[in-house]
RNA sequence: GGUGGGUUACUCAAGUGGCCAACGAGGGCGGAUUGUAAAUCCGCUGACUACGUCUUCGAAGGUUCGAAUCCUUCACCCACCA
């Protein structure tokens, strides 16, 4: 059983540090039933989920499984420094407000997965800000400007003249810290938190907490476009609240190589499924679409159920492979004469008439089916359903 | 504090008085092909009922018939020196 256990946990994983201690933790909690905590930390600004961050989530609900009690950390404190990921350095503020309305929506969407039972929500904002200039200064001088420099993006950042802000320093310090409020026996987080997720262990070393907690990294889940990594400010991104037939629709249009990506990270089928399935496509035996259709069905069930889940799959085949159309269309009424370009604007299918101009001449817009070219037309009194490229309808009526 | 360099569209990046709505690349969008896959080929990529007009090259002024390009001031960024 512990092996099952084991087995499940090291699944899909990058890398992990001091795996013994989890050995220890697991077959600790199948002797004598004794849990453990697994600290996992979000960031409180982007409300919205994806399937990136669903990797870590399937991680800590299979560690739920096996005894784990999850500390879902919420990076309220260390928001305000941000991450530093290279990007733009300022960040906006965040209200209150704003703070509570996101986690409130952030933790509906995480029980998508997570075992409520088992969870328990922490802000680091509690302990952080009591911490002090002191505290602050002691937690600082555990840590040299050379160790900091060996994060691989503040070197390459250093070596390529790009800002660093004192600040962003602190931000690995923070999280580690929280670490040791939590005293946490095992953080997970992305490859790319590696270096804040050590901090960990070493500060509660610094601190003198027994046990220092073991690491386990999930691999980075690429987008849709199958190179950079999955966010929604690049816009690669499926969201979990998304509708079943956008998170089917966009799944689908992912490449076979990215597939089994997906596959092995979102999927809840066994290794040993995935490899066979792998091979029946290599050979022939099942066509690749075919499998690319039942990954999205099971990812958009996760979401949904089987019902939703198998009807966006009817409705994209009867849109696109059918080419019929889409039940539901939004619907506009507009004044007769109107000129085809401004509809367009109009019904948000176009950012502007120069845009919706453009596309009409090339040959993109139809109109009850039918492709225009007249990027002069004026549309008449009646109901139409037009259309700008292969996805994008609206219903309008014309009085 | 001193010296030098920089700021161009979604991003990177050319352009140093008229040929500039601004080269090129990436991205994005559209078309063909397809499995709405990838790859490939082609087109588009500031706005405006539009062979013309208007607004854009960090900001504000100025020189000029004419400025992304020259001058002045300001803001921000970077490097080196202290």
């Amino acid at each position: 059983m512990v092996n099952v256990a084991l087995e499940e946990i090291g699944r899909g994983t990058a890398e992990i540090i001091d795996i013994e201690r989890i050995e220890k933790l697991v077959t600790k909690y199948y002797e004598d039933g004794t849990t453990y905590t697994v600290k996992a930390g979000f960031d409180p600004t982007a409300p919205d989920l994806h399937l990136g961050h669903t990797v870590l989530l399937q991680k800590l609900a299979t560690f739920q499984k096996f005894g784990g009690r999850v500390q879902f950390l919420i990076g309220d404190f260390t928001a305000m420094i941000g991450d530093p990921t290279g990007k733009s350095a300022t960040r906006k503020v965040l209200t209150k407000e704003d703070i509570v309305k996101n986690i409130t929506s952030y933790t509906e969407q995480a029980f998508k997965i997570l075992d409520e039972s088992k969870t328990t929500i922490v802000y680091n904002n509690d302990w952080l800000e009591k911490l002090g200039a002191d505290g602050m200064l002691q937690l600082a001088s555990n840590l040299t400007v050379a160790r900091m420099l060996e994060r691989d993006d503040f070197s390459k950042r250093y070596a390529s003249n790009t800002p660093i802000a004192v600040s962003e320093f602190m931000y690995p310090l923070l999280q580690g810290y929280d670490s040791v409020h939590l005293r946490s026996d095992i953080e997970i987080g992305g490859t790319d938190q590696k270096f804040n997720l050590l901090m960990g262990r070493q500060l509660q070393k610094a601190y003198e907490i027994k046990k220092q907690q073991a690491v386990l990294m999930m691999p980075i889940l690429e987008g849709l476009d199958g190179v950079n990594k999955m966010s929604k400010s690049l816009g690669n991104y499926i969201g979990v609240t998304e509708e079943p037939k956008n998170i089917y629709g966009k799944l689908l249009s992912i490449s076979d190589e990215l597939m089994w990506r997906y596959y092995e990270l979102l999927s809840e089928k066994s290794l040993n499924e995935i490899a066979q399935l792998k091979e029946d496509v290599a050979s022939r035996t099942v066509h690749p679409k075919t499998a690319k259709e039942n990954l999205a069905l099971e990812i958009t069930t996760r979401f949904y159920n089987e019902e939703l889940a198998t009807l966006a799959k009817e409705e994209f085949n009867s849109v696109f492979k059918a080419k019929k159309l889409p039940t539901d269309m939004a619907e506009f009424e507009m004044e007769d004469g109107i000129w085809i370009c401004q509809a367009l604007v109009d019904a948000g299918l176009e950012p502007s008439t120069s845009q919706a101009r453009r596309d009409v001449k090339q040959n993109a817009v139809s109109i009850d089916q039918e492709k225009i070219s007249d990027d002069k037309l004026n549309l008449t009194m009646g109901e139409y359903i037009i259309q700008v490229g292969k996805k994008r309808f609206a219903k309008l009526k014309v009085v």
